[in-house]
DNA sequence: CTAAATAAGATATGAATTATCTTTATTATT
DNA sequence: AATAATAAAGATAATTCATATCTTATTTAG
């Protein structure tokens, strides 16, 4: 019951390069050594993320990653998903099948409705609103 | 983002439980054959369920387990607890030396704020009120 | 006292997460 | 044009956790 390492790290490393001047071409290198994250797992996410489409990808020197969406349309259930895969509270929400009751029962609705709530909630967060407060900092002012 | 099997099997089985007439003592092989769920598994969940205290475990013939708590007072949230440990959405919001702004940013306080209402809709449910309605029945009619 | 039934506890397997290492592509420099 | 440097892409590895199964201990009945 909780996000993977690697979404963490792919909400910080986007919320980092949102803080950057739009268009930026941002390493790597960069975004790991400024979200306190390892520079290799890094790598594999946002070449994910590459995939994905919300963000650009430049080989080669002077390469690099860019948006490719705008922050404020890329929400947090969107960067979890594209990491984690789809969101699935207990398997007989996604798939009938799984449930004894044909997804029937009480419990069954349960967990649909807790699931709906939950999704909705990190949809009402995107990226943009972390880069823009303040409060969005990832690292102390010291650091930065 | 998901409970665990083991979780789910709980759930299932302590609502089969709680559908018997009151201090019934129950066999892991008939509670993994009415929830459709591997029986030696459902015994190592039961024996973590014992060990909590909501359920009392008696070996050797005529042993089995009975409710030591209320089904009404086994909430949910309880159960994932036992059996997948504490709700922690994203590991700053319990420990916030893993935030580098320790947990003084926008992204811990959404983590805090989504994970509060989460377990308070897992606190909101109790294995009572799968095992009363009608439509709580874990199996459907031509199986029980 | 023996056998059967039952949970408890130890061990095993497999998948997913969390990484690291190697290769390929691009650019800048000479 | 050749070479070196830089950066992402892709392949591989290690670790952890979920999901079980197998063996042992305990209790009761006959």
């Amino acid at each position: 019951m909780n996000i993977s390492r690697a979404s963490d790290y792919a909400i910080r490393g986007l919320v980092y390069m949102a803080k950057q001047p739009a268009g930026t071409v941002c390493y790597v290198k960069d975004i790991a050594k400024n979200t306190n994250s390892p520079a290799s797992f890094m790598s594999k996410i946002f070449q994910t993320l590459a995939k994905s489409g919300i963000i650009d990808s430049f080989i080669g020197t002077k390469g690099g990653f860019t948006f490719n969406a705008r922050p404020e349309d890329i929400t947090i259930k969107k960067v979890v998903e594209i990491i984690d895969g789809p969101i699935v509270l207990n398997r007989c929400v996604v798939n009938k099948s799984s449930c004894q009751n044909a997804g029937n029962c009480d419990v069954h609705f349960m967990w649909a409705d807790i699931q709906k709530m939950l999704t909705k909630a990190l949809s009402s967060y995107s990226i943009a609103d972390f880069a823009t407060d303040k409060k969005g900092n990832m690292l102390p002012e010291a650091v930065q």
